[in-house]
DNA sequence: AAAATTTATGTAACCGATTACACAACTGAT
DNA sequence: ATCAGTTGTGTAATCGGTTACATAAATTTT
């Protein structure tokens, strides 16, 4: 069934059933006929055709890291009650945080024509910037600050701070980091940052042997308490880049009888549900994902529906949530 | 840059240009000068165009409840790893547990050419079931069983039973069940019948006060556990449809002073990062999401390139997770 | 009442690829 | 040397819509 049989059996042109379609003018009667027909026959227009005409495609690609992420899933979350209220969909390019998939997944996008690209990146390389570049529709990078390209981002070093300072208030003197790796700007860098600066505003001192680079696992912070808490390092409290490897540090804590917050604090990123169901409850740092995802995909929407491409960033805040992790005692 | 002006540069038909990017006949001359002419310009052919063409779109929907569930992301973890050494994409269609949308989502797919769809559903009403049956193009029920279509899915029943044995095993004699909502034939009807049947054949009573029907929600575990122990009800087990669920039963136990596994033991199904992060950890049953996923997208994968339409019926085993919440004391 | 505008419809071109068909040239088998 | 089969290429049709253009009728403005 297509557009000129419905046509056909409509008893008018192709052109008249295609403007039923998009409001076109078409007087009330014919108009009436060509509903009936439709509904009889079940008719929906085939969208390749009209794509291929309107050069739309009524697609957004998504490319994120992985889906098993609490952060990720949530900024898509976001960014899906934004379109849903549109008509576009979205591709999911999965990368597994494979930098090689990244491209393919640009290159296919390009290819595959999806309208607009929200692109959730570890690293952004030369390599990435040069396809975008190269690409002539509108990009929003979210999760990571980008002045090349539209961006939407959470202020990452800001949230750290903040909570590395309320470890410091609560006490600490000697706070070891569990960061994530340094490639990636947001999680990894922007939050050590964030670590090393309050310390060094509260004239406590950072060595490179007080920092362990995790891969986001709860294995990798079960592994960075490990090996922090060998020697003589007699660490008071916890920062870690995200909740997750909290979670594993916590874990070889709890194994070894130290008592949080009694002997250590804990304070992390992210804010998972995880945080609040552990016992003790994590205190961590809320970053507005969900909303990140609505921003990201509200700035793509405005571009794609005035047909400019924009290179507006748009940064987020934050919240510290004090939970008992970090409790003075 | 479009296949013709690619011609035309070659200094060939379009015809011949097509036949390179489709593996046709084509001479090693002009193979070569095709090549370079594409390289330089940076060509890559328009998917509408084929598209429209060929009747192939190289997209599959998948519809999703709702992201945030790591059941959810572990599925379409599988689909992807299987998606990604093909030419498909994926295109998302997100619920959030809304029937109508269900529905929106199974004409959209139908009307904007998707392949095949991979249906995560929650459950399948006769609405449904007739616009599935009138697609033309195969689909494959995730989750559930289901009769009508291809369908991939877990023993929910067996899961559930063997977890509610193995709390019996440990000495509980009244055990409450923290149910999912029942009109989920999988997570809610099959978990809470596996529950049933294991207490009657070990010859314990379950009455109606004995079941809790929660939303999946951390808080709904909350409430049951605080609605389920009110007045002379002093259950010595939990049974919990999800994960997310016993861990709110764990906080008001928690809260409440009253020691896991020592007065109450606790099993669930689900086997998410949380249950082992968790203090106690948690005794779950582990379903194969993630194999699941991919058994679901080689099913669908297989019919399309057969181009045939199978109705095979995959079921998937469990594993019980024994971990300390219900250890016997 | 004439002119200008809006409404309504059909014809045909077009979007950018694939592919059936025709035909030629080359290869190998008889 | 002839015939069959394989390889190589161009022309033109095709997929199913949208839209520019032409034209006519209905409506509004002057």
């Amino acid at each position: 069934m297509n557009i000129s049989k419905i046509a056909e059996l409509a008893g008018v042109s192709k052109a008249t059933v295609s403007r039923y379609l998009n409001n076109g003018y078409v007087s009330k009667e014919k108009k009436a006929v060509i509903q009936k027909v439709i509904e009889e026959n079940n008719y929906m227009p085939l969208s390749t055709a009209r794509n291929l005409r309107t050069k739309h495609n009524y697609l957004i690609g998504v490319i994120i890291p992985k889906l098993s992420s609490e952060s990720v899933a949530r900024m898509i979350d976001g960014i899906s009650e934004i379109i849903s209220d549109t008509e576009y969909n979205i591709v999911l390019g999965i990368t597994n945080l494979n930098q090689n998939k990244e491209l393919d997944f640009l290159k296919i996008f390009k290819g595959n024509s999806v309208d607009g690209i929200i692109y959730i990146a570890t690293e952004i390389t030369r390599k990435n910037r040069e396809i975008i570049m190269a690409y002539n529709k509108p990009v929003v990078i979210l999760g990571q600050e980008n002045n090349d390209f539209a961006s939407v981002f959470h202020d990452d070093l800001g949230g750290a701070y903040s909570a590395v300072s309320h470890l410091i208030q609560q006490g600490c003197k000697k706070i070891a980091c569990v960061g994530a790796p340094i490639r990636d700007k947001a999680a990894g860098k922007s939050r050590i940052l964030g670590y090393s600066q309050a310390m060094s505003e509260n004239s406590l001192t950072v060595t490179p042997s007080m920092i362990f680079e995790g891969d986001f696992s709860i294995e990798s912070g079960y592994n960075a308490a490990q090996k922090l808490l060998t020697g003589t390092n007699n660490f008071d409290g916890f920062f870690c880049a995200t909740d997750n490897m909290a979670i594993g540090v916590m874990q070889y804590l709890n194994e070894n009888k130290i008592i949080i917050p009694d002997k250590v604090k804990i304070a992390a990123v992210g804010d998972s549900k995880m945080s609040r169901a552990i016992n003790p409850a994590l205190t961590t740092v809320h970053l507005f994902y969900r909303t990140a995802g609505r921003e990201a995909a509200q700035l793509l929407m405005e571009q794609l529906e005035k047909n400019i491409i924009l290179s507006k960033n748009i940064r987020l805040g934050y919240k510290l949530m004090i939970r008992y992790s970090s409790k003075a005692v």
